[in-house]
DNA sequence: ACTAACTTTGACAAGTATGTCAAAGATGAC
DNA sequence: GTCATCTTTGACATACTTGTCAAAGTTAGT
C-alpha cells in the first residue's frame, strides 16, 4: 500500500461508536465525528463516502464485537446461570463505560436503519445472530433437560428482552432496576437443575 | 378569546405524532411539521415556541390518549387474559395504522429524551404510569389468588417487555414475531385461573 | 363600526451541515 | 533520488433549518 493513511481505522471506529451512542445519528455531524477523532472532515469523506457508511461500519465493528464477546458468557454448563451471566454482561455492557452510552444498536440504529436500508439490514442481521445464539444454548438446554419449552420462541422473546432492557436504560439509567428486570424474568422461566 | 386560533390543536397534535413517528425527532423539522398539517411554520412558531414543544405537547397526548385506552384493556377478571389483551392492543396499536409508525414512546422519545429534560420526565412519568397500572392489576390478580410473584417487579418488566416489542416491530415489522413473543412471556408467568 | 388583541403570512438574517476540490504533503516501489 | 499514488488540509459553494419580525388579516367585545 502506497501513500498510506495516518489513523487507525479500528481507533476511529471506537470513537465513531462512542459518538454515535452518545448522541445518536442524526445529531452527530461529520464535524462532530472529525473533531472526536482527530481526523479532518476531509479525510473522513476521503475514506469512507458519508456519514452512513462511517456508522455502517461502525455499527459492524461493534456487533461483531459484541456477539463474539456474548457468546462466551453462554458457555455455562447450567443454563439457567448461562443466561444469567449473558444478561448480566449485557447489562454491565450498557452502564459501563463513560457517562450514559445506551445500547448502540437501540439508539442510533433506529435513526440509520430508517434511511439507510443497509443498516437497517445489518440490524437485524444482528438481531438474528443473538436470537441465533441464545437459541442454540437453549436446544442444549432442552437436551440437557434443563429446559422445557420452544427454542426458537424463547430465543426471540430474550433478544426482546434484552432490547427492552436497553430502553429502560435509557429511560431511568438504573441498574439496579435493569438487573431486577432480568432476574425476573429469569425467574418464571422454567429452568431445572441438571438431572 | 379574541383573534382566535385558525386550526385546531387536537388536530395538530395528532398529526404531529404521526409525522414525528415516522421521521423520528432531530429528522423532523418544523418544515415538515408545516407542510404536513397545513399550518405556516410561523404560525407554528407563534403558537409552540419551538419544535420541543411541540414534541411534549404531541407526546403528552399520545401517551394520555395510550393510558387510558390501555386500562381498560386490562379489567377482564381472569388476569392471563387480561395482560394476552393489554399486549395484544399494544402490538395492534404499534403495527396498525398508517405503514410503519413504530412507538412514539420509543423511537422519537429517544431521541427527544436527551436533549430536553421535560420530555425525559415525560417518558418517565409515562412508563411509570405503565407499570403502576399492571402492578395494581398484578396485586389485584395476586389477592385473587391467580398470580404468585412480586407485583413491582413483575410490573417493571412487563414494562420493559413491552418496549423490546416495541424494538421489534422497528427491526422486523412482524406481527406474528410480536405475538409470539407476548405469549411466550405470558406463559412463562405462573397464572393460575381463579380458584 | 371601532378597537384592542391576537393570528397569519412571507420575508429576512444567521447559523449549521454537506459534499467537493485543488493544492500540498507523505510514502512505498523502483 | 525519483515517481506514481494515495492522503491530508483548508477553502468553497450549496443547501437546509432555525428563529424573528413587521405588515396584513381576523375576530370578540363594546
Amino acid at each position: 500500500m502506497v501513500g498510506t493513511r495516518k489513523f487507525n481505522e479500528e481507533e476511529i471506529l471506537n470513537i465513531a461508536v462512542d459518538v454515535f451512542s452518545r448522541k445518536g445519528f442524526n445529531a452527530t455531524t461529520m464535524l462532530d465525528l472529525a473533531k472526536e477523532t482527530g481526523v479532518q472532515r476531509g479525510s473522513l469523506y476521503n475514506a469512507y463516502q458519508n456519514k452512513d457508511i462511517i456508522f455502517f461500519k461502525a455499527f459492524s465493528h461493534y456487533t461483531d464485537n459484541f456477539l463474539t464477546f456474548i457468546e462466551g458468557e453462554l458457555q455455562n454448563a447450567d443454563a439457567k446461570k448461562a443466561f444469567t451471566q449473558l444478561f448480566k454482561t449485557v447489562v454491565e455492557r450498557l452502564c459501563s463505560d463513560k457517562e450514559v452510552r445506551g445500547c448502540f444498536s437501540t439508539r442510533a440504529i433506529m435513526e440509520a436503519a430508517q434511511k439507510c436500508p443497509e443498516i437497517h439490514v445489518c440490524l437485524t442481521r444482528f438481531l438474528d445472530g443473538l436470537e441465533v445464539m441464545m437459541k442454540n444454548r437453549l436446544e442444549q438446554a432442552i437436551k440437557d433437560q434443563q429446559f422445557i419449552g420452544n427454542a426458537q420462541s424463547t430465543a426471540r422473546y430474550l433478544v426482546s428482552l434484552t432490547r427492552g432492557i436497553a430502553v429502560i436504560e435509557r429511560a431511568y439509567n438504573d441498574k439496579a432496576r435493569m438487573t431486577d428486570i432480568y432476574q425476573t424474568a429469569l425467574e418464571f422461566m422454567p429452568f431445572k437443575k441438571a438431572s
